[in-house]
DNA sequence: CAGCATCCTAGACGATACTG
DNA sequence: CAGTATCGTCTAGGATGCTG
């Protein structure tokens, strides 16, 4: 291990990272633009079948802001804007399947998270 | 991109991954332990500078919960309790290590978290 | 020394109504 | 269709004081 990996800001790097990628929506919304590309707002509304509008709106303003997705807007009526991931966005798919693979080696070990979410 | 990455449950692993290292000082605790080995609660808290004594104690049994690390308590007076990684703990450098190193490939891109940061 | 119990606050999350 | 705007709730995080 280097020295280099020692250093604080390498904390800093992952709670960046965290704040990025964390919440109860982003990981789904990045999911699905990773795996079908673009999508418009309703469709992702559809497939997101809890989340509200305001909600959503937020998270994709969020995920525009930090450069990992881009907003496109066709100027029609109705109205057509169009979501997809920046390069810097598709460079999460190592990252994200990291930690769902990590997560599925070590099944058997972990139950709380299962535990809790079934007594809601 | 195997099909088996596009089932829904491939998020989940996502969101119970973010569970078990998310939060504010979870990674830092993580961090430390995999990097300078076995801690007494004591010697966690002074490289914690700002965190409180119930939510070092607080984050330790989640982390204690989520089989991340053991608690192994001396029968002393003055107690003594030491807290180290456990393989499944251990496993999640390199989850750690790429969240990180994204971070630092993509710096160019985001200003955001740091102005957010700045201006509390 | 290590920790629990209590109380409190800010921000994440969400329901609902309205609009270009 | 794709949003805003407003308001309410819930929980992670934290301050403080007490104890084996």
């Amino acid at each position: 291990m280097s020295t280099d990996e020692r250093r604080p800001g390498n904390t800093e790097g992952i709670m960046a990272t965290l704040h990025a990628i964390g919440g109860k929506w982003k990981p789904l919304i990045l999911f699905i633009l990773l795996h079908e590309g673009t999508k418009r707002f309703g469709e992702l509304r559809r497939q997101l079948p809890n989340i509200t509008q305001g909600m959503l709106t937020n998270q994709l303003r969020e995920l525009e802001r930090d450069k990992l997705i881009t907003r496109k807007i066709y100027q029609e009526i109705p109205p057509k804007v169009e979501y997809s991931l920046t390069e810097h966005g598709k460079s999460l798919s190592s990252v994200l399947k990291d930690m769902c693979s990590w997560r599925f080696k070590h099944r058997d070990y972990v139950e709380g998270y299962e535990e809790e979410r079934a007594s809601r």
